[in-house]
DNA sequence: CTGAAAGCGCTTACAG
DNA sequence: CTGAAAGCGCTTACAG
């Protein structure tokens, strides 16, 4: 099969006796094109099985009417919704997805950007890998004439289109939720700090705290608590500390907040009389785990979706004088479940 | 940004003063060249921060190392496991993935498939949307020239490559346990019989009744509950039987088997002393529900893996004589978790 | 080992 | 409205 040869449009323009050129015209819709041969070449394309070469319109373009899009993991709840959005948004404007996923690793996510370059995609849409801390191979694609958005693992210092969740508020209204719950030691289990996003989730932390007059007390605050079994190794060395905390915070996600559940369930310690939890992410488990656990909704698809907009406007903008805004904030929802609620309203 | 001129091969080799076809042979790194030049057009690459592009060098090859995906939804945890594991695989190769979600519709499928036979991809990898009925679409791609691989939904009258799961024999295991546990009147929950992998699983569920010298009871089979919703219906209305099921076997879909978790426990039947639940795909959940749910396991990170190479060897084996097999069948692994487990052993 | 030339399949000014 | 021609950026037989 693979020998077979495609038809192309001097296949069509011979058969009809007519120039390679108005075949062109009559099959991308061209008005400079009679009615009539139009017609024919549109009926003797279906006739021969005609696909276009979508590699040769491009090159000759210039464009490739692709969107690359590089991931910490596909298959993670949070990516794979936001990636969903992005494709229902591409679709509709006849754009493609190139996926790559960077596994977590800066060297990794270098190689998905330069691959992504390579195959001139028109615009690359990244969150950043934990470990990434130099950005030269974002500037990179600046650099090659490549539209660069980020969403949510973003890198401040980078002017570049961003969609981002306010992460700072959405931190703060947690931990202001768990106060007026009447919990008094709130821990926080932190991410990588080298991540923006974790930094935010911090200062809504701290902020909370401060104005519920609330000390800050340095032994509630976890680095690097951001997966499961991190999260769960957290919470044993806190539950086992002399004063444990009453509540704990796992701003990183709904996996640590998991881990904090599993260890609580297994020490035979009550949720949420003795312990409240709070995760960030919305995952789907966090409605079905007994209790239900309270946490953050960041409107995933929807940010994908968002992401892509972003991209068309900005296009069409080019050469207009509006200004597009450059950074767009989504604001996510705390989620009251069971895990955080012992006052009966 | 945009305006800004790539470079080529032809500005390296002005400014080398050699042919462009020289340059083009040291960047592929051919031995049909110099060493010394190699080493020169390399280091003046990396000076004028040349990138190849790959469309053009596809176009003129006449492949493009590009596998496109087309599944019901990205964001379904089968799904995007499945790609990633695609992805990992096709990473090491240097081969793209371009992702579409059909959204379990036949016409958004068809033009998915399109799209991907006009980008001139070597490979297209697919499982169906669920009212999937015709599939000239599909003999469409391989009039094309491109190899088709089809995974989990699989249209079983096309001779392409395959990548499947012994669902028959998993759902047969997975009623034999339920026997083996003392239920007497295990109803099933089936999915739409137009897909091959829900005939297999209902013929599983068939063939343990048999062995086992049990009736099959029309009353307990329910049609088309493959969601949690429809499958939450079917369990009300189960339940309300004058002779309700003492177990059921949710052969769709954890979210299904989830959805007879919540009525039940809404209802206030216990499981699985009462009512005994399996489901199929081993979703995260399924682990950290209470009680966790008994399910079967697809392997679905290695089945993309799978599905990657099984292209990967087609295309190297392509002129030998040897035969690959075109059908992988993966035994997909019955968990045994709380949900189904009465006897204390 | 190197160069000149053709060609992958398309699009688009340029003439008419 | 239509055609002839150039060119997108690369690769690869063909000569030498």
């Amino acid at each position: 099969m693979k020998s077979k040869k495609r038809t192309t449009i001097y296949d069509i323009a011979e058969k009809l006796n007519i120039a390679a050129s108005s075949v062109s015209r009559a099959l991308s819709n061209s008005n400079h094109v009679n009615e009539a041969t139009k017609k024919l070449v549109l009926k003797t394309a279906a006739e021969l099985n005609y696909k276009r070469n979508t590699l040769a319109s491009n090159l000759r373009k210039g464009k490739s009417k692709t969107i690359g899009v590089v991931v910490p993991f596909i298959n993670q709840n949070f990516f794979s919704n936001v990636i969903a959005g992005i494709e229902e948004a591409s679709y509709q404007k006849g754009y493609n997805l190139i996926i790559c996923q960077s596994n977590e690793l800066q060297s990794k996510e270098i190689k998905c950007v330069n691959t992504l370059i390579n195959q001139h995609v028109d615009c690359i849409v990244i969150s950043l890998s934990v470990d990434s801390s130099d950005h030269q191979h974002l500037q990179n694609v600046i650099d090659n004439g490549i539209e660069l958005i980020q969403f949510d693992r973003v890198a401040d210092e980078l002017e570049t289109l961003k969609v981002i969740n306010d992460n700072e508020q959405a931190s703060f209204e947690a931990v202001s939720h768990m106060i007026e719950q009447g919990y008094k030691r709130i821990a926080l289990l932190e991410g990588p700090q080298n991540l923006q996003i974790f930094r935010q989730r911090k200062v809504g932390y701290l902020n909370a705290l401060k104005k519920y007059d609330m000390p800050i007390l340095d032994e509630l605050i976890i680095e690097n608590a951001w997966t499961k079994e991190l999260g769960a190794n957290a919470t044993r060395k806190l539950l086992n500390l002399p004063e444990p905390p009453d509540a704990i915070f796992a701003s990183t996600s709904d996996f640590s907040a998991l881990g904090v559940l599993e260890v609580a369930s297994v020490m035979g310690i009550k949720v949420p009389s003795q312990l409240g939890i709070c995760g960030y992410s919305n995952e789907a488990f966090t409605e079905i785990t007994s209790p239900s656990i309270t946490t953050i909704d960041q409107f995933s698809v929807y940010m994908g979706k968002t992401v892509a907009n972003l991209y068309f406007q900005e296009m069409e903008n080019k050469d207009e004088t509006e200004v597009v805004p450059k950074i767009i904030s989504i604001k996510p929802k705390l989620l009251i479940r069971s895990s955080t609620q012992r006052k009966t309203v």
